[in-house]
DNA sequence: GTCACAGGTG
DNA sequence: AATTTACCTGTGAC
């Protein structure tokens, strides 16, 4: 059933290979209920089902790119995923930074000394602001340099480093279910509550990163207002970060070899650079499980391993990128802002190298050594300041070098929609109310942006906000006031609103514009060919430019394009007399509502053009756009344009056709449930019939006997063996009555005879299926199933309404409502009943029905045929002149249904037409009507 | 009820 | 940047 799915639809490829497939018979195991339905020989069926093996080139091409559309998805979700992980991991981390234990222990660690530094800088001892400002940024310098000089060591290893989406994957493949258990293996450092912190604090070593976090919760306890800053280090969404580069490596090392994993951790590292020259570009960690899965197996179960393999990561890392990757000399992922409150001003501080109101060494892009494009260790994407309360600002543009350059790329701007996914992440932690500081902080990262000089790098002027490079123009762009801003290695630069977009005198016909007459192509391009026939169209041109001049070829496919500044606004032709203008192809170009010519209107419904041309008006169909399916322009039509003084008689007769339609539909609609109704009547009758016959047949085959030899044949599914029921099962089978309903089989059913009248069957109706009865609204209920819904699944969910409320029969329906008709003039409840459903539809519903009533009365089997075809509107009308109340309804539906023709035919109420009424006797018609009513009074409880 | 035809649709 | 074929549905004649 799968493979049926994936076979495409296209029915062009014939060379399939015919597989035969065993179709498990689920439906039995599933669902009882439609197990009824399915009774009779052989439901199991061979299906043969096509699998074709294609062109294999389309194929695996095809397979491909739908390969490489979901490893991107999945590169992206993962990049957000991770993002927001290590996001909350910091927030939690933020959040610990506060523990007023960790600040009393890191007070209690820090020089007195410090400590008053911070308590002197106070307006009354320092009242110049700018003075108090350097004073400020002193002290902090101070206490960082005393942080790193003599209070705190840091580790060479444990802090975040960024992993390319491969490597990840790598690891993930390699490591398998191991990836939970190992994680002390990891380079990563374990940081579980504050006490793991304070740990750390009266260790005074630890990571790179526990020392910055450190450092802002000794800020904060300090009574100075400081941030985390994290960098965070998510999986590039780039597939191509890193990758070729690794690959390289991979070939050219072998698997590590012994010495990397017998040196001990404290040997060290520094003495051993030499040994793994090769490697250099890469963090040689995330080879070392590629070939060699023993010992990523062993690592985690035996201690050893796991102190070798660590230790290897370790030495190996350093002896290929000492260098670079020196978390003491590295742009760090974590780092500190402090709040200079004479300056206003968040200043930068990263205690680790101590740096103080630096912003541009936490960028990591320049301080790598790797050539660009290839992996690094630490990527400023995403930087977030997390504030003493928990919000989080996003201060990226504060550090990032060439941030509209290129960090805003790779943050997603202009790239679908990750921008705004960053965005919104941004939201999830920002404060909902902004204080003084946060727009002044705006303003000054938005100044940074202004101020960012020009790209260093060439892709940095791709899409710059500012700058453009004649390189990177597309095809149909060009500088037109040619203004030198400077140059960018021998390169002119230019100003961005230098560049405007061209387009080809057709394109902006499409945007309503006409290009102005003897105006010069700004630029001439190689005319491309998006539509079969527009190639086709080309290649004959060229053709015939070949034939006709021999040598003369090159220029025949050239177009040119114009700016805007060359076009004006399109003026079309006005209607002139009603005669809508029109182009070649019978249509009116409507693309933007400036083409709408002088007089003229646009009627955008769908269907309109039929009513216009019946009405005889001139019309062009709209046409607004095209759509593009395989390789093909299909113009999308939207309405008609007419005469303005057409339009209110079109709409009109629109809506009236629409309306007309919709009655239709519904009439259909009724008539396909009636006609199911009958079915069912029928049917019952006939199982009835045969029913009696075979009590009256058997002595001993009571009623109840009967009624058990049903259930057990439904319980198991197979037919019992047992003539008369075959055969009245198979009469009666589209149906299949659900199991119960028999118990409650009132004894006059089953009495019964053939010729009864219709009385007798319009009982059975609502005794026998429940759902009949338990609905109120005519238009909704089962009454109107779709074609799709069987009969039998109507009634399944009888049981439970049955315990509700007993329905009637039909007789005791009709007698009730004789009684309260003779009762009280105007029923009571009639108009809420009428209230809920259109009064066409009521009356047709009970036209119709009624309909049924009589044909299943008079003959039962064949008689239905003729009622539905033959004038249903006269037959209607004939039954409910009887009906005193619903004759009212119908007859304004039937006024509206018929328009003015109808009009004045009406003798007793307007707008009535009126019919030659058959023979009968109004007796027989008013109990007609009366079981009509009782029978829709059935159907609406 | 069946057939041919027209028109819409994906 | 302006097009095709198969299929379905509705309609009217018989």
């Amino acid at each position: 059933m799968l493979d049926s799915q994936s076979i495409p639809g296209d029915s062009s490829e014939e060379d399939f290979e015919w597989e035969e497939v065993d179709v498990p018979q689920q439906i039995h195991e599933t669902n009882p209920e439609l197990e009824l339905q399915l009774e009779g020989p052989a439901p199991r069926a061979n299906i043969e089902i096509t699998l074709h093996s294609g062109t294999k080139k389309d194929d695996s091409k095809k397979a491909a790119a739908a390969a490489a559309r979901a490893e991107r998805i999945l590169r992206t979700r993962t990049h957000k995923v991770h993002t927001v992980c290590l996001l909350a991991n910091a927030r939690v981390r933020n959040k610990w930074l506060n523990d007023e234990l960790l600040h009393a222990r890191l007070l209690s660690l820090t020089p007195l000394h410090l400590h008053n530094g911070f308590a002197l800088i106070h307006k009354s001892r320092v009242p110049d602001q700018n003075k108090r400002g350097r004073l400020f940024e002193a002290t902090v310098t101070r206490l960082a340099e005393w942080w790193t000089g003599t209070f705190f060591s840091v580790l060479p290893t444990g802090h975040i480093r960024n992993r390319t989406f491969n490597e990840n994957e790598r690891d993930l493949a390699l490591r398998g279910n191991a990836i939970f258990e190992d994680e002390e293996s990891d380079d990563g450092e374990r940081i579980r509550s504050p006490n793991s912190l304070m740990k750390h604090a009266l260790m005074q070593s630890g990571s790179r990163d526990t020392s910055a976090q450190l450092f802002t919760a000794l800020c904060r306890a300090l009574d100075i207002p400081a941030r985390l800053i994290v960098s965070l280090q998510s999986i590039p969404w780039q597939s191509s970060v890193g990758q070729s580069k690794i690959k390289t490596a991979d070939k050219d090392r072998p698997p590590s070899g012994q010495k990397g994993k017998q040196r001990a951790r404290d040997t060290d590292v520094l003495s051993q650079d030499s040994d793994f020259e090769g490697a250099k570009t890469i963090n040689p960690q995330r080879l070392v499980p590629w070939g060699n899965s023993v010992q990523a197996k062993g690592k985690g179960k035996a201690q050893p391993v796991i102190k070798l393999r660590k230790t290897k990561h370790y030495s190996e890392n350093r002896a290929s990128t000492r260098a670079t990757l020196d978390p003491t000399i590295t742009p760090p992922v974590f780092w500190t802002e402090v709040f200079s409150r004479a300056d206003g001003r968040w200043l930068p501080v990263d205690p680790i190298r101590g740096f103080v109101n630096k912003r541009h060494v936490f960028d990591p892009s320049a301080e790598n050594t790797f050539r660009t494009g290839v992996w690094q260790e630490n990527r400023m994407t995403y930087v977030v300041a997390l504030e003493e309360d928990g919000f989080g600002r996003d201060v990226t543009a504060r550090y990032a070098k060439d941030y509209t350059a290129k960090v805003a790329k790779v943050q997603g701007v202009g790239i679908g929609r990750r921008k705004e996914w960053w965005d919104s992440v941004v939201q999830l932690v920002t404060r909902p109310y902004r204080l003084q500081r946060d727009d002044t902080e705006d303003t000054e990262l938005y100044n940074h942006q202004l101020t960012e000089g020009m790209p260093t790098i060439v892709a940095g002027f791709k899409g710059h906000p500012l700058y453009a490079l004649s390189r990177h123009l597309k095809r149909e762009e060009v500088i037109d006031p040619p203004v030198e801003l400077g140059k960018f290695r021998g390169e002119p630069v230019y100003p961005r609103s230098s560049v405007i977009s061209l387009k080809t005198a057709e394109n902006w016909m499409r945007q309503g514009r006409m290009v102005r007459e003897g105006c010069q192509p700004m630029k001439m391009v190689k005319q491309r060919a998006v539509t079969i026939g527009r190639k086709r169209e080309m290649e004959l041109a060229l053709e015939k430019a070949r034939t006709d001049t021999h040598g003369g070829d090159g220029q025949e496919d050239m177009q040119g394009l114009y700016a805007k500044s060359q076009t004006e606004l399109y003026k079309p032709k006005p209607v002139i007399d009603g005669k809508v203008p029109k182009n070649d192809f019978g249509n009116i170009d409507l693309y933007v509502p400036s083409m709408l010519p002088g007089g003229s209107i646009h009627i955008p419904f769908k269907g309109v053009a039929k009513v216009a041309k019946r009405l005889g008006f001139d019309y062009a169909e709209a046409v607004t756009g095209f759509e593009f399916r395989n390789r093909r322009a299909i113009p999308i039509i939207e309405g008609i344009v007419v005469a303005e003084e057409n339009e209110i008689i079109i709409v009109e007769a629109y809506l009236e056709a629409e309306n007309d339609a919709e009655e239709k539909a519904h009439a259909k609609r009724l008539d396909q449930v009636h006609k199911r109704w009958i079915r069912l009547v029928q049917g019952l009758r006939i199982r009835d019939r045969l029913r009696k016959q075979y009590t009256s047949n058997t002595d001993d085959a009571t009623p109840q006997h009967w009624l058990d030899t049903q259930n057990a044949e439904a319980h198991q599914g197979e037919q019992q063996p047992g003539g008369y029921l075959t055969t009245a099962d198979d009469v009666v089978k589209p149906f299949h009555l659900p199991k119960d309903q028999h118990t409650v089989l009132p004894s006059s059913l089953l009495s019964s005879t053939t010729g009864d009248d219709g009385a007798e069957i319009d009982e059975a109706v609502p005794e026998r299926s429940g759902a009949v009865v338990s609905h109120t609204h005519p238009r909704d209920s089962p009454l109107h199933f779709t074609q799709d819904v069987q009969m039998g699944e109507v009634s399944t969910d009888l049981p439970s309404r049955r315990s509700n409320a007993m329905p009637k029969s039909m007789r005791e329906l009709a007698e009730d409502d004789l009684k309260r008709q003779a009762s009280e003039i105007a029923p009571s409840n009639e108009p809420e009943r009428r209230s809920r459903s259109t009064p066409t539809a009521r009356t047709m519903g009970g036209g119709r029905v009624k309909a049924l009533v009589k044909s299943g009365t008079n003959t039962p089997s064949k008689g239905n045929s003729s009622v539905k075809r033959k004038n249903g509107k006269k037959r209607i009308r004939e039954d409910t002149d009887s009906a005193s109340e619903d004759d009212h309804r119908f007859d304004s539906a039937a006024s509206t249904r018929d328009g003015n023709s109808s009009k004045g035919n009406s003798s007793t109420t307007p707008g009535r037409v009126l019919r030659p009424r058959p023979q009968k006797n109004v007796a027989k018609l008013r109990e007609e009507a009366e079981l009509e009513r009782a029978f829709r009074r059935a159907i609406a409880e």
